[in-house]
RNA sequence: GGGUCUGUAGCUCAGACGGUUAGAGCGCACCCCUGAUAAGGGUGAGGUCGGGAGUUCGACUCUCUCCAGACCCA
């Protein structure tokens, strides 16, 4: 007789080489084909709606690590969500307006039509955002992310454009708005401010000037410097500033000083004229002198930069008409130059910020195309360097030129023309952070957001603490029209603001945004036009995507207004979170978002951040190319994502041994459960102890699980899960379980005890996995026993379980623990053997127990079963007394183990080596108990 | 230079309130099994908690400082 035959081995079709690579993708048209997305938002429809709000990626460039890591975190979030219990819908979006397309699409279609026909730009700008989105789409598709991929929202939706118009309209009806002036990059060739990404560096030999500005009051200077009227002899005395761009003097308006350096009065001749004293930081007198090719000179008192603040010096081009303060600036440097710095808050961003500190006029001479306005003296339509040439003769001619000289230096330039950029004061649009309090109301909100980590607050706080007004205009073409009219004359805005900014969305909900540029004005302000100028500004691009909870989750119906969630890398806490609050603020008065998660950057194995040059660079498409979205997924959800999220082959490698284990107790599982029907389930009073403890291990663990997900801690699972796989199961529960499984009658009570506890756990694993390794659950789904959804994702977290076994069992979880315990310390011993050469397989032993009353009371409970527990032909436990010395101690009080080859046959059916092997003439070669369990009663288990 | 963080065995992670020989799994080494088999089981060796200083009877856990790394600014 083959014995084999009855043998009941796991049987199953659930492949045990997960071969994800190709297997995903068919369970990617299998979604599809099911429409899972929308059989969610049907099962979902009266539940409790949770959103997560999805920042929208900027629609340019192939994925990285940092998107996947991103959708996944939030994809693992709102199916966590959906088999809590929740209707989480989850609309992905793009951000697709702004300078990267617009420089793209340059490359695309050349510079010229971006000037000669913005229309066409635009046009093209939106094909390339289009095609964008496409690639990315296919990308977060294939990392098994479920959303309403083909619905989704992006910031230049015609209807998007509108709202975020009407945003605006909202915030300016909210007294945030304000127009000032500020600083910006400026090309001349262009005629337009740059974004500092069109900014480069570049060398460049620069003419300097260092030049004389004459004290007004000279005895309070001598004063300063502890000198006396009559000490001066009368000389003049000057402030000597150096400057590289000779052409902002005319917009001086101060002279800046370190409040910490000290200054000189300096006696000495300039250019063979009479002596006089001049100014110099202590430091770069030697330096000056030298340029000057002064020889003689004579330091006579000097004074520190803070004693000097508030001195008034006549202005270097309008001379006596116009007296210039002193002031403080942190910035000022000994590198170059006198010490003492030129300032023209028209000019420069350190400049404009000294300006407004010390309320300077902001003075901007010069005009788009790069040339003095034509009411400025002496330099009045010249461009800027040559305006620079007839400064520097002035100044010469009026003896003010100490010197003139070159340098070579690294100065900015405009990627495009190549041409020096210029700074220019140039008026801007801005929400103010005071005006209407949107500071004080955006750091209340804060306060009301659960920030995951906690520190998120401490971050976000500091810098809406700190940050400036938010400049929002930029003079692009490619994004959210400032849908403003200014008086010609005035310069007020048009008195109707707020109408025509729904005039202008209603238009633009039509046509989008060209509806603004390409109309006449007049459909918007009718005979007004005449009067007024169009602002043909754009939005920061931060404005569109700050906007999309007014923009978007207003707008559809399956979205809310605030989010559940906003989930994006630390790095937007200075991007899209805090524009999102301050738009919110500053429409609502309150946060966009109930609560904020932020996860770290990718990183190598190092904990460095992946480059090109360093050559550390791991793309999501090679890892599912190579190893399947489900260990990228998994990686993902085992990483800590608090801090940096470290990334490397040996990782990846980690990762997928960790999947595989997973992947193999599932198909353990399922395997053994071949035909098992659910009305093959035993009743919790009739099961053997032992899948109790296995069910109610369960139980903890799920809620153990249910509350990692709540709390957003996925490595947790990770590790629980593992470990569950591998020391509750593997090392323990189905080693155990495979005798009874195998040997004893299909179905007997004990085998069908063993697979109903089998088929609770599966049903509760595969809903733990779901949300993390999405295919594979799917995938075991369709092998779980039973009718049951179609996907595991229509399906909720399970409450299946034995009623009963939801009640109080910590007795049996003791004595359980206790039998694990003393098991671990026979195989301790059964190991001794093996390494002795006494036995191989732990089935060739018998062991003998030598307990304490204690512990042979608990051990003996399980009777001859206890044989089943360790693995063994036989376990017997006896009275320490009886111990003779050739038992072990252990570690544990009042146990030593003798271990013993055991002198019987092998049964080679059921492997264990009895007494009783060959008593049944029929069957000489096997055991009674296998006897029974193949053509008698079956034998009767309790425990075990 | 500033702000917010991170640094526990080769890897991924645990370690309220400071208090016995710092835990787990993986990997590794060795062994077993061949009825989960491109699987499974067992045993074992690995950290003094980034470095240093301090507070304390006592610190991985508190303070300071240094080093390395990340993000955001300057």
């Amino acid at each position: 007789m083959n014995y084999k035959d009855t043998i009941n081995l796991p049987k199953t079709d659930f492949p045990m080489r997960a071969n994800l690579v190709k297997r995903e993708p068919d369970m990617l048209a299998f979604w599809d084909e099911i429409d899972l997305y929308t059989r969610l938002r049907e099962a979902g429809r009266a539940r409790k709606k949770w959103v997560l709000h999805d920042g929208p990626p900027y629609a340019n460039g192939a994925l990285h690590l940092g998107h996947a890591v991103n959708k996944i975190l939030k994809d693992v979030i709102v199916k966590s969500k959906t088999m809590a219990g929740y209707d989480s819908p989850y609309v992905p979006g793009w951000d697709c307006h702004g300078l990267p397309i617009e420089h793209e699409v340059e490359k695309k279609i050349g510079r010229e039509i971006y000037r000669t026909d913005p229309s066409a730009f635009r046009k093209a700008c939106r094909k390339f955002a289009t095609e964008q989105i496409d690639v990315q789409r296919n990308g977060f598709i294939r990392m098994g992310v479920i959303g309403d991929w083909f619905n989704p929202y992006l910031t230049m939706n015609y209807e998007t454009e509108a709202n975020g118009i009407r945003a605006l309209a909202r915030i300016m009806e909210n007294g945030h708005i304000m127009h000032d002036l500020m600083t910006v990059y400026w090309c001349s060739d262009c005629a337009s401010a740059l974004a500092e990404a069109e900014v480069e560096f570049m060398d460049k030999i620069s003419p300097t000037v260092d030049v004389r500005m004459m004290a007004i009051d000279r005895s309070a200077v001598m004063q300063v410097f502890g000198k006396q009227e009559n000490d001066a002899d009368a000389m003049s005395v000057s402030a000597v500033v150096w400057t590289t761009t000779a052409w902002t003097l005319p917009a001086n308006r101060a002279i800046a000083v370190h409040p910490d350096f000290k200054y000189c009065l300096v006696r000495c001749s300039i250019n063979a004229g009479a002596d006089e004293y001049l100014i110099l930081a202590e430091e770069l007198v030697a330096s000056c002198m030298a340029r000057y090719g002064v020889g003689q000179h004579e330091i006579i008192a000097s004074a520190s930069g803070s004693e000097l603040v508030g001195v008034e010096f006549g202005h270097p081009i309008d001379k006596d008409d116009r007296p210039v303060p002193t002031i403080v600036g942190e910035h000022v440097t000994l590198d170059a130059g006198t010490g003492l710095v030129h300032t023209a808050p028209g000019h420069g961003q350190e400049d404009f910020d000294l300006g407004k500190r010390y309320n300077l006029e902001i003075y901007n001479p010069v005009g788009p195309d790069g040339k003095f306005l034509l009411d400025v003296p002496h330099v009045a339509g010249l461009a800027v360097e040559d305006g620079a040439k007839v400064v520097t003769e002035l100044l010469r001619s009026r003896g003010d030129l100490v010197c003139s000289d070159v340098i070579e230096h690294s100065y900015a330039h405009c990627w495009r023309h190549k041409t020096p950029i210029i700074f220019r004061a140039t008026p801007q649009w801005f929400v103010s952070m005071e005006r209407a309090n949107l500071r004080d109301t955006a750091l209340d909100a804060i306060k009301n957001v659960q920030w995951v980590p906690k520190w998120g607050e401490a971050r976000i706080d500091g810098m809406v603490r700190n940050r400036p007004d938010w400049c929002l205009s930029r003079q692009r073409v490619w994004g959210t029209p400032l849908t403003l009219y200014t008086h010609k004359q005035t310069g007020e805005l048009h008195p109707d603001a707020l109408e025509i900014f729904e005039r202008v969305a209603k238009k633009v909900e039509q046509g989008g945004i060209d509806a603004w540029f390409d109309l006449d004005d007049s459909e918007f302000i009718g005979e007004d036009s005449a009067d007024y100028d169009k602002v043909t500004d754009v939005l920061d691009v931060w404005f569109d995507s700050g906007a999309t909870h007014y923009s978007v989750l207003d707008n559809r119906c399956e979205l809310t207004n605030p989010a559940g969630m906003y989930l994006e890398g630390s790095d937007q806490h200075r991007g899209w979170f805090q524009s999102s609050l301050l738009v919110s603020a500053a429409i609502n008065g309150t946060a966009p978002y109930h609560s904020v998660l932020t996860h770290g950057f990718t990183v190598d194995g190092e904990g460095r951040k992946m480059s090109k040059s360093v050559g550390n660079i791991i793309s999501p498409q090679e890892v599912i190319d190579k190893l399947g979205a489900d260990v990228l997924r998994l990686w993902v959800s085992s990483t800590e994502y608090e801090a940096e999220m470290g990334i490397s082959q040996e990782i990846l490698i980690r990762t997928t041994d960790s999947y595989r284990r997973i992947r193999n107790t599932a198909r353990f599982l399922v395997g053994n459960l071949n035909g098992f029907d659910l009305s093959d389930c035993i009743a919790w009073d009739e099961m053997l102890e032992l899948d109790r403890w296995a069910v109610r291990t369960a139980i903890i663990l799920n809620g153990e699980i249910e509350q990692a997900y709540e709390s957003y801690r996925f490595h947790v699972i990770c590790q629980k899960l593992h470990r569950f796989c591998i020391v509750d199961m593997g090392g323990f529960y189905l080693d155990v379980l495979k005798d009874r499984l195998y040997t004893m009658p299909r179905d007997s009570r004990a085998r069908r005890s063993a697979q109903t506890a089998m088929y609770h756990i599966l049903e509760a694993f595969v809903r733990w996995l779901a949300p993390i390794l999405s295919f594979t659950a799917e995938e075991i789904w369709k092998f779980v026993p039973g009718d049951r959804e179609q996907s595991v994702f229509l399906s909720q977290w399970y409450d299946g379980w034995p009623k009963a076994a939801m009640s109080d069992g910590a007795m049996e979880m003791d004595f359980w623990k206790k039998v694990i315990e003393v098991r671990e310390e026979v195989n301790r011993q059964l190991e001794k053997s093996r390494e002795k050469g006494l036995i191989g397989s732990a089935l060739a032993a018998d062991v003998s127990l030598y307990c304490s009353d204690e512990l042979r009371e608990t051990l003996s409970r399980l009777g001859d079963e206890l044989r089943f527990v360790t693995i063994t032909s036989s376990a017997s436990v006896q009275p320490v007394e009886s111990m003779n010395n050739s038992a072990e101690k252990s570690d544990i009080d009042g146990l030593a183990i003798k271990v013993a080859k055991s002198e019987y046959s092998k049964c080679i059916r059921c492997w264990h080596q009895t007494p009783d092997v060959g008593h049944d003439e029929q069957h000489p070669e096997i055991c009674l108990r296998c006897v029974s369990n193949i053509s008698g009663s079956g034998e009767q288990r309790h425990y075990v």
